[in-house]
RNA sequence: GGUACCUUAGCUCAGUUGGUAGAGCAUCGGACUGAAAAUCCGUGUGUCCCCAGUUCAAGUCUGGGAGGUACCA
């Protein structure tokens, strides 16, 4: 396994290593799975994806709501069929989540009625977040002590799952790993910040040079999906709006760049068995 | 050259009647179980431009200086 942050050099060095083993590349990146988003989601070249065979990049349409449970079992299944002919997988992208799904397992959670989580979203705007806090207090008291009482995020998946159930939140979670029938080698590519910041910031350039706002332009309908919620989509669709400036744009895509892979690292110095390779 | 206004945190600025300073953003740190490039939480000792004066006490009042902006010549 291979991450690291946003603009690290993942890319490169997973190709790198796959061809060292004979190896095929499973992408662990919750955007770069999406057909149409290309340069904002910096994904591998043409000739990069020639070199080697990179399975779950555009992989699924942005119209489509793809959950980590649904990576998980896909992946897993892919892996299964994989080890059949090869021995080596290189898992490669930034996605903590989807790393931790793929090496140690999600709980079994049920699957919501998409009515149900309409129905909470409904709850949340229309009341506030205190009338979710009320429900999770009352219902899962235990989850309650412990979540950011502040996310809505957090919050409404906990209810949704609560109220499909009738269950607590909490009882689905035994943070137990799923034992897997492959070992896996971890390793986090990091470099020194500045350094970091410098290439995110050359990079927001060059997407700009290679058409991000055609692109983007092109996705508008799909603004509010999930798949758009994504650093350099969201802040272009401002500026073809007319909200702000291209050069404020560009701007706040250097900056929530910055503050992703900000948190990225703070997700991967938690793995302290992961094996860091500073590439500076 | 004259007049007015401005100079406080990396940036934009608040600072009431004098009691040694605080917001937003940035930065930095953290959380994270099917929306995760999402979402949320926390984080401010700075020659208050400089020098002198008044005062028990000056970011705040007075004088001088430096820099900036606008208008008038």
């Amino acid at each position: 396994m291979i991450t690291g942050p946003t603009c690290v050099g993942k890319t490169e060095y997973a190709i790198n290593t796959a061809l060292k083993y004979d190896a095929e590349i499973f992408s662990a990146d919750s955007r770069q799975l999406y057909k149409e988003m290309t340069i904002g989601t910096a994904k591998p070249t043409p000739d990069e994806l020639a070199k080697v065979q990179h399975h779950f990049i555009n992989h699924v349409s942005v119209s489509k709501q793809y959950t980590v449970g649904d990576y998980e079992r896909e992946m897993i299944t892919t892996l299964d069929q994989y080890y059949l002919k090869k021995d080596v997988a290189i898992l490669s992208g930034g996605t903590g989540l989807y790393i931790d799904a793929v090496l140690n397992g999600l709980d079994n959670f049920p699957d919501i009625n998409p009515q149900i989580r309409l129905e909470v979203n409904t709850t949340l705007e229309t009341h506030s977040i205190t009338a979710l806090q009320q429900e999770l207090k009352a219902f899962d008291p235990e989850y309650y002590e412990r979540v950011d009482l502040n996310n809505p995020r957090r919050l409404t998946r906990a209810i949704e799952v609560i109220r499909q159930t009738g269950q607590p939140y909490s009882s689905f979670l035994t943070s137990a790993s799923t034992i897997r029938n492959f070992e896996a080698e971890c390793y986090t590519l990091t470099r020194d910040r500045v350094k970091l910041y410098d290439r995110i910031n050359l990079r927001v350039d060059q997407m700009l040079d290679m058409g991000l706002i055609e692109e983007v332009q092109s996705l508008i309908s799909f603004k509010y999906n999930t798949s758009l919620q994504t650093v350099g989509y969201q802040e272009i669709f401002e500026y073809l709006e007319g909200n702000i400036s291209l050069d404020r744009a560009i701007e706040l895509i250097k900056q929530n760049s910055r503050r992703y892979a900000k948190r990225q690292m703070t997700w991967f110095r938690k793995k302290t068995d992961w094996t860091l390779v500073n590439l500076d």
